[in-house]
DNA sequence: CAGAGTGCTGCAAAAAATGCATCGCTTGGA
DNA sequence: TCCAAGCGATGCATTTTTTGCAGCACTCTG
């Protein structure tokens, strides 16, 4: 009896709400009769529901006149309020068709530290003057949790620097990331092109805190020529490694895209040659088998041309 | 299927609403097979009946996962509508349920114009008192009109003296309202018990309009000894028939629910004797046939228990 | 008074919802 | 690596609900 999935007013039909469409129907025409011939159901059918629905509700909603029906004051009272669920029901409709036409959303990020400074910023304002609804959630997480945000569903998407392990982690994009070292414009080897690790080990060294993927690309190295880094300080802080390196006469260590390349006149970074330090790989994924939310999918492309 | 008419939470149960309380225990339970458990059906109907709404809706709101499912954005916006839509039917059974306690609604009466100055704003204030969410509307209405606001549902209930005709009209109460005469109190016929038609044409008459019953009681007893009644005044103001008779030393009429017996110092009321003038009923009543909204039955009740 | 119009109801037919049994897939533990 | 448990989904028969047909009782109007 439902060949239609459009109502003559536009809206999406939901069964559930045809019997509210039916009382608005009586209401209107003051008559079974008249409003079965407006729904195309028999005014049997019509009374039927009524009752019914009265039965539900436990209270009449329409008083019986010998020439007609008439909504009661129960009646107006739920009139009002079929009329305001289905405003809301029409802007939940509208909000959906906003998610799957990317224009709106929110997107939960998990990424390394290096990715919060200059990266992600750019990256989400780019977005977000073309989607100005779109919202995001940033996380910073380290190498092993920030699968495990995305096997709890905390994020959709993560942007992490060497990966502890990847069983959940459905790869969309690997972009290699040699180390830099990070030092004062005015240091000595501020002009080199490339870099020995050995030549750094002559000065103060900041070193980020072991559970960044620099820290372990740089033990890695060191143990391969049977040492151990001695950190004139350790953080988790990228400001105070840069701090440090300018006002200190350190050298700091990080990946390319945490670095601003333009905008520091008094700082240098060099690359570590790859024969002693190998640098290593910035992914992008998100949890293997899921099928992502549009607006999520749609960064995640935008970030891949980025890293490209 | 369905043996109660109530659910756990104590809410009664609506037939239509029944698919949203199935996606809730579907997004607590995190699986459709636990789901079905809690609202005691099988894993394959509640399955089907997620995927028909969805059908319906026009988009999916379920991420379906491997070890069970998860509202996806479009499924998180439509569980705030179906919170939001429950907490409003559940406002609505509320005020119905006050309806039907009289505490709640709202009364319609047409009445003569007698019933304005004193009576009816007594009772209204006294029916308030208790019930101060009973609103009030109250036309004044003619003989002719006062029936007509009945057949319209413009009014509920109809207080009116001597009405033209009484084809549609139940009458709940009827209490005699003899005419009196209303002067000065320093008038020479004041200090009368009762009063003569005859001795009142000595006098500057101020009579109500023709539509008005008084009008037509006295315009009948005229008639009896072959006269006509001259008025100095005519008018459909009661104000201006006690200013007139106050200040001009003229002979005005009322009924007595028109006269705040207790109030006038310098005002007097005579009946005038029956057999000159026979006075007239004061009905309450409403439209035959129609059963009255619970308020406007128990006021009326009120009302029926002053007029006695 | 008769006919038109109203809501309502018995009962059969049609449509929708449900349960049973099973499938294909993933995951976790031995 | 394999197997069992757990998951959503589906074919088909059964059950439940909804609908249409025919007609009733009542009111109103000309």
């Amino acid at each position: 009896m439902h060949r239609l999935d459009v109502t003559p007013a536009g809206t999406r039909i939901m069964r559930h709400l045809l019997t509210y469409d039916m009382i608005e129907a009586v209401h209107r025409s003051g008559s079974i009769r008249k409003a079965a011939e407006d729904t195309n159901i028999t005014a049997s059918a019509l009374n039927r529901r009524i009752q019914a629905f009265e039965e539900e509700f436990g209270s009449e909603i329409f008083e019986r006149l010998p020439r007609g029906m008439r909504l009661n004051p129960a009646g107006e009272l739920l009139l009002h309020h079929i009329r305001l669920q289905r405003q809301d029901l029409i802007r939940v409709h509208s909000q959906v068709a906003d998610l799957s036409g990317v224009r709106r959303g929110h997107v939960k990020i998990a990424c390394s530290q290096a990715l919060l400074p200059y990266f992600l910023p750019r990256e989400i304002s780019k977005y977000r003057a073309e989607f100005p609804d779109v919202t995001f959630g940033v996380n910073v997480r380290d190498r092993i949790q920030a699968e495990q945000d995305l096997v709890t569903f905390e994020s959709d998407l993560a942007l992490v620097f060497e990966p502890a392990h990847m069983v959940n982690f459905e790869v969309l994009h690997a972009v290699h990331q040699p180390v830099m070292a990070v030092m004062s414009a005015a240091h000595p080897l501020a002009d080199r092109k490339t870099l020995r690790l050995r030549e750094c080990l002559e000065y103060d060294l900041v070193l980020p805190a072991r559970q960044f993927g620099v820290r372990v690309l740089l033990d890695q190295a060191a143990a391969r020529f049977g040492g151990k880094l001695e950190p004139a300080l350790e953080t988790d802080s990228f400001d105070m490694v840069r701090h440090f390196a300018a006002y200190g006469h350190g050298i700091g260590f990080q990946i390319p895209v945490g670095l601003n390349a333009l905008a520091r006149p008094d700082m240098s970074f060099v690359p570590i040659a790859e024969r002693d330090v190998a640098g290593g790989e910035l992914y992008l994924g998100h949890l293997k088998g899921r099928t992502l939310p549009v607006a999520a999918l749609k960064f995640a492309n935008q970030v891949m041309t980025a890293l490209s």
